[in-house]
DNA sequence: CCTACCAATTAGGTATACCTAAATTAGAGA
DNA sequence: TCTCTAATTTAGGTATACCTAATTGGTAGG
């Protein structure tokens, strides 16, 4: 076995590098470079380039990997990390949704989880959930085909209709408001029950399952930005 | 690193020892031989030595190896070996009972998953279920602290009470009852639903979640031996 | 245009679990 | 007690993914 390199190569590595490639690629889908690979996977670069090019050696071509050049995602590499993604945040909502995990460690089951269920696991607990679209980080779910629909947020200071959303960023600009932000609880990734009180132009929110309410004016909403839950 | 042969070890594979070691055991806990082990594992022996080797050396001792003398488990490596039991019978009675699967595919998917859930998620889904003391094939699960209670199986022909059952096993004695009992469906594992007929001395059986029920006399339902679900 | 720097690659090595083939050893029967 | 056989162990090798150190390549400034 001396000439291409090609060999088996384990399945959840593999998985490991498409995601990171996805995710590094961005919506352009444009080339990663073998550093940065490297840098989220946590791992030698020296490691990187030779797990690609035996990756890219391989019989079904997953990636496109050049010398000095980088590598893409091909479209079987792309079909594969969109299973995957798809996989973990399925597993994310059933987690939140039908076994209560506390959001925080939603992530990390997940990611370990996503490389083994099987497709009857996988649509057994879409169809559980009702084939959702939005994990409950706020992320688009891939569909069955991987088509993932791209998501937008919008400020707190701008909802017309009370929801659930998730919580996007906070604008670190005003030390005061942000203050008051993190004292509410509210940081990227938590959810958010909303509630616009009419009377005062001012809004309720509550994180997460608690009930404790906090009252925020629309100046600190401005700083807010928040993605809608099912939709 | 030359003395004691100790290392690291993957987790998947050594549990994979355990609960061989656990199952040959047998109820006795006596010494396993390494070839009945590297049978079961489907493996050569001589890699069952040397991953026995490197197990006892190491510093959890979870198996009491000695040299041309078989293995057992320590009661750390008991402890494991149920724990990882409780793990595939709680996710088997999950896959039934909560996602709905066909009790044929239960038992691949619970043995990949075994592995990786978190004592969360084995927490998460035995409240979910009501700490359930069975799985789905009538065996026993062991509790959290490694407790595991003995079943025994019956003859069909003995039911007093209405109720649902796991077919145990089947006498071949009879050629003629053998093809009656098989034309029903009935095989070792799956599930059977059972009502006796006060008029007739005979027993009205269907299979799984089939509404199909078919009649089978006093005297072929003593070739079949079942156990009691739900107790 | 050339050089210095940093990314990427190659070379060579570790640890994992497994394999086959060649000893060894324990235990049963003569 | 001796011998034979089958189980077991040892020796030596494969493939996996990773590592570090040394080399090469591309490119941005001088």
């Amino acid at each position: 076995m001396s000439p291409g390199k090609q060999a088996s190569a384990n399945t959840e590595s593999v998985d490991n590098y498409l995601k990171a490639i996805l995710t590094l690629g961005g919506r352009e889908e444009s080339r990663v470079t073998i550093k940065s690979l490297a840098e989220r996977l946590r791992i030698a670069p020296a490691s990187v380039t030779n797990m690609l090019q035996k990756l890219s050696g391989s019989t079904a071509t997953l990636v496109d990997y050049e010398r000095h050049g980088g590598v893409q995602l091909s479209p079987a590499g792309k079909r594969r990390a969109l299973e995957v993604v798809r996989h973990h945040r399925l597993i994310e909502t059933f987690l939140y949704e039908v076994l209560d995990y506390p959001l925080e460690e939603v992530h990390e089951e997940a990611e370990r989880l996503e490389h083994f269920i099987s497709e009857r696991f996988e649509e057994r607990i879409a169809a559980k959930l009702g084939h959702p679209k939005i994990d409950p980080h706020g992320h688009s779910i891939p569909s069955m085909e991987g088509e993932m629909t791209a998501r937008e947020s919008m400020l707190l200071a701008d909802v017309i209709e009370d929801g659930i959303f998730v919580i996007d960023s906070v604008s670190d600009q005003d030390t005061h408001n942000l203050r008051l932000i993190e004292a509410c609880g509210i940081t990227p990734g938590a959810r958010l029950r909303v509630r616009k009180n009419s009377s005062s132009d001012s809004y309720s929110v509550s994180i997460g399952r608690s009930s404790k309410a906090y009252d925020l004016s629309r100046e600190v909403a401005r700083d807010v930005r928040i993605i809608r839950l099912k939709g």
